[in-house]
DNA sequence: TATTGTTATACTCTATAACTATA
DNA sequence: TATAGTTATAGAGTATAACAATA
C-alpha cells in the first residue's frame, strides 16, 4: 500500500510529468510506424491488442483502449475491410462480437511489431534489464483497481 | 546500450502494449480531474508542465507535450483569458515568448496536482519505492536520444 | 428491463498552409 | 532567407443519443 509522505508526493507528481511527456513520445513513434503500414494510430492500438489466438470482444477492447463503443465500430469495420479481422458472434451470448486476427492480421501485426521495435521509440535508451523492470511495474500499476 | 536477443524483444512488445494501455488509463482519470477545473486535457498537461518557477518558450512547450505549434497558441489563450498564465516576450529574441503561470495560475496548479494523486489513476497500487524506480525508468527514457 | 453493437450526428481535437514580425 | 507565433480552415478523432437484436 502506498505511503504518504511529502517525498511521495513528490514522486507521484514527477511520474505523472513523465508518463505524460513518455506517451507524446510513444504517440509520435506509434502513429509513424502504424502510417507505414497505413493504419490509424487506433487500427494498429486495436490490432496489437490481439496476441495470437487471443480473441476479445469488443467492448473488452474499446474499454481497454479506451475507446468509446460507437466510434469503436468503424474501426472494426476498416480492418475487416481490408481483410486482416473478422467478427465472430459469440454461441453463448450472440450480442457479443468477438474480433479475431486472421492470418493476414496476424502477419501484419507481426510486422509492425518488428517495426515498433526497430528503434527511435522512448524505449530505445533502456537496457534489457531496465525493460524487464519497466514491463513489472507497468503490469501491476493496470491490473490495480 | 540494449541488447538483442529474443527475450529483449519480448519484452519490448509487452512494455508497448503496457504504455499504451497505462496511457489509455492515466488519460481518463487525467481528463476527469482536469474537468472538475473545467480544464480541457491540453490546458491541464500545459499548466503541469510549468512548474512554480519554470517558464518556458511556447514551441519548447507544445514540443515537450507534442502539439503542433499551431492549435497551441489557442490553449494559451484560454489560459491566459482565465488569468492563469502570461505571455512574456523574451528580451533577447521577441519573436519567442515564454508562458509563465502567476499566481492563479500556480495555485491551479497545486491544486489540480492534489486530485492527480488522490488516487483513482493507475499509479494508485505502486508503492513509494516502486514509485521511485517508475520515475527513475521514465527520465531516462525521456532524455534519450 | 438491461446490454451489445450499430448508426447518425455534432463536437472537439489536430494538422496544413498562408501570414506577421522579428532575426 | 529562416524562424516563432498566429490565423483560418479542413480533416480526423471522439462522444452523445437513438435504435435493433439479444438476454
Amino acid at each position: 500500500m502506498p505511503d504518504d509522505s511529502a517525498l511521495h508526493t513528490d514522486h507521484v507528481d514527477e511520474v505523472i510529468a513523465l508518463l505524460v511527456t513518455t506517451n507524446a513520445r510513444m504517440s509520435q513513434h506509434f502513429a509513424a510506424r502504424a502510417a507505414e503500414f497505413d493504419l490509424s494510430p487506433a487500427e494498429g492500438k486495436v490490432l496489437l491488442a490481439l496476441e495470437p489466438g487471443r480473441s476479445l470482444p469488443m467492448r473488452a477492447i474499446a474499454r481497454k483502449l479506451g475507446y468509446d463503443p460507437s466510434n469503436f465500430t468503424g474501426v472494426a469495420d476498416k480492418l475487416e475491410d481490408r481483410d486482416l479481422v473478422s467478427r465472430h458472434p459469440d454461441p453463448d451470448d450472440r450480442r457479443v462480437k468477438a474480433i479475431v486476427a486472421n492470418e493476414h492480421g496476424l502477419e501484419l501485426i507481426e510486422q509492425l511489431s518488428k517495426r515498433l521495435r526497430a528503434g527511435g521509440g522512448p524505449l530505445s535508451s533502456l537496457s534489457h534489464d531496465q525493460l524487464r523492470g519497466l514491463r513489472t511495474l507497468l503490469d501491476q500499476a493496470n491490473t490495480g483497481p
